[in-house]
DNA sequence: AGATTTAGTGACGGGATGTCAGATACGTTC
DNA sequence: GAACGTATCTGACATCCCGTCACTAAATCT
């Protein structure tokens, strides 16, 4: 508000807490990011496309709003019932992420292994990776960033068929 | 302080500073951590089983002292300083284990990759799932968490090597 | 013009962090 | 055992940040 010809109260007017304002801006950046997953969730086309195709839109959203995210996940930590939304976020594509693994593993394409936990390790990378990279002034290349998760989630998950894809990430 | 038979102030006498108080907590586990690293780091013995007893060891520290971590990592956006050390903290890990990757690279036990921003991204995954998971008060099982990490470092690092290790590691 | 709703602010209360002068306990020296 | 110096501790204070509220100003309606 100190940037704003308006007082400190008047943020009061328009949103409940600095928590509930972390709640509304992150409802922002989570449609875009469950909009370029679903290249991947929704299972058209082929698994290791469409997952290069999530993630890179991933990556791009993390970097257009990892200030926000950074914002979120640093505030989360202070309030509970942010701190709970922030888990919630995260959780929602534990379970989305799990969901498709097992299809996968079904299917063949993936190893046998739990993929609720493995699907949770791989989001908290993500997260992680992501707001270190882009959440402060001067943010990471974004290749870079690409090419490091894509090679853990690729090798992960499809590396049957890695030999085809690592030529794709190059080094 | 509260539920201790001293004030307030008193801890003043002891710490410069809450986030002081947090680097000296941060510096006794870190030396737990580093030590069980070594296994995988002075390079002994093969890769895949240092990697595995390296990862077990951290598994084991974190659980004990994950409610540290969380308290580390949920402080330190609320102080630049603070902030420095953490980012310190997990940077020397990074630098580590890229240069360990770099080696097995060399050997041609690992995919060539850029070394750096691979290791970054799996210590952050390291990171994350281990203070989500033994950050609060009910901790996740232990076992669940480690296969699904070594999960992902194995196939990471040692794909070629995957076959093996996937019935070590089982379901 | 008068009334009613909307928008905005100065001033306050509460909670947390850190500081400081003074008090208390303890050991040392004569 | 009295005086002194030192280490330990604490009540009270200053400061900062968050959120609230009564009150004012502006805009819209009748």
């Amino acid at each position: 508000m100190a940037t704003t010809e308006y007082s400190r109260p008047t943020f009061y007017l328009y949103f409940n807490d600095l928590h509930g304002f972390m709640e509304t801006l992150l409802d922002e950046v989570k449609v875009g990011i469950v909009e370029g997953a679903r290249a991947w969730l929704s299972n058209e086309g082929d698994a290791v496309g469409g997952l290069r195709q999530s993630l890179t839109t991933l990556v791009d959203v993390a970097h257009q709003h990892g200030p926000i995210l950074k914002a979120v996940a640093d505030a989360a930590p202070g309030d509970a019932r942010l701190e709970r939304v922030w888990e919630m976020f995260l959780g929602s594509f534990d379970e989305v992420v799990s969901a498709r693994i097992a299809q996968d593993q079904a299917a063949g394409l993936t190893p046998d292994f739990e993929p609720l936990p493995v699907a949770r390790a791989l989001n908290r990378m993500d997260a992680g990776m992501l707001i270190q990279a882009f959440g402060s002034g001067e943010k990471a290349p974004k290749d870079v960033v690409l090419s490091a998760i894509m090679r853990v989630w690729l090798s992960t998950l499809y590396p049957f068929d890695a030999a085809a894809s690592i030529e794709q990430i190059g080094r």
